[in-house]
DNA sequence: TTAAGTATATAGGATATCCGATATATATAA
DNA sequence: TTATATATATCGGATATCCTATATACTTAA
């Protein structure tokens, strides 16, 4: 039952839509901005089958819209309703983990 | 593709063995006192086909380890490995959340 | 007009998290 | 002693995340 690695404790799953939210609640971007924004977060950076599926489920939620299309770069960006999912996500974020950077 | 609820987009899963290390470099706890500190912090409890599987885990991946035992009453708390666990998911968690909590 | 680089897209599947249901053991109260 | 509450334990499965591989389309350079 290999659950937890060598060091690790933590793989973050579930968190990625969350972080696309917050990085498109600073500015609007095209997938592979954001793929390249979270691995200089996260330290790797997700796969084109793990970050197109995720925006193409945002949209779907109706959390973003497209913004922009230039050939095949996709600008997208929050809708309201994205915004208000991020503002309650981020309250919950908040308390669940005060005291953790500190 | 229901994947994100009406306004959910963040779910925290694979944060519970993260969050368990945090809680037990605090202070030392059992089961129940951990299970009840996350219903504070998130918003729900988890089961405790949840929390008693994690632990298994952490204490597999000798992360924590068993101080006292009274009755059924298990009291975890962080081995140095966990502390170090804990140390290194620390500064990725700082590092990937920056700014969210500002 | 090739060739190479960039950006997006999706199917299929491996993997892991988490929960519901259930069971057991201990402590306490009636 | 019976009943109730508390704490731990595990199985089985539903669900979701994420990746690999592959394909497509647009852009730019040679």
């Amino acid at each position: 039952m290999p659950r937890y690695g060598d060091e690790e404790c933590c793989d973050m799953r579930g968190m990625l839509g969350f972080l696309i939210l917050f990085l498109l609640s600073k500015k609007p971007m095209h997938g592979q901005e954001i793929a390249d924004e979270l691995a200089k977060r996260r330290g790797d950076k997700p796969s084109p089958g793990t970050i197109y599926p995720a925006l193409k489920s945002l949209k779907y939620a109706g959390f973003l819209r497209e913004e922009e299309k230039v050939g095949k770069t996709i600008t997208y960006c929050l809708t309201p309703r994205g915004m208000k999912a991020l503002h309650i996500a981020k309250r919950r974020f908040t308390r669940t983990f005060l005291g953790v950077l500190s």
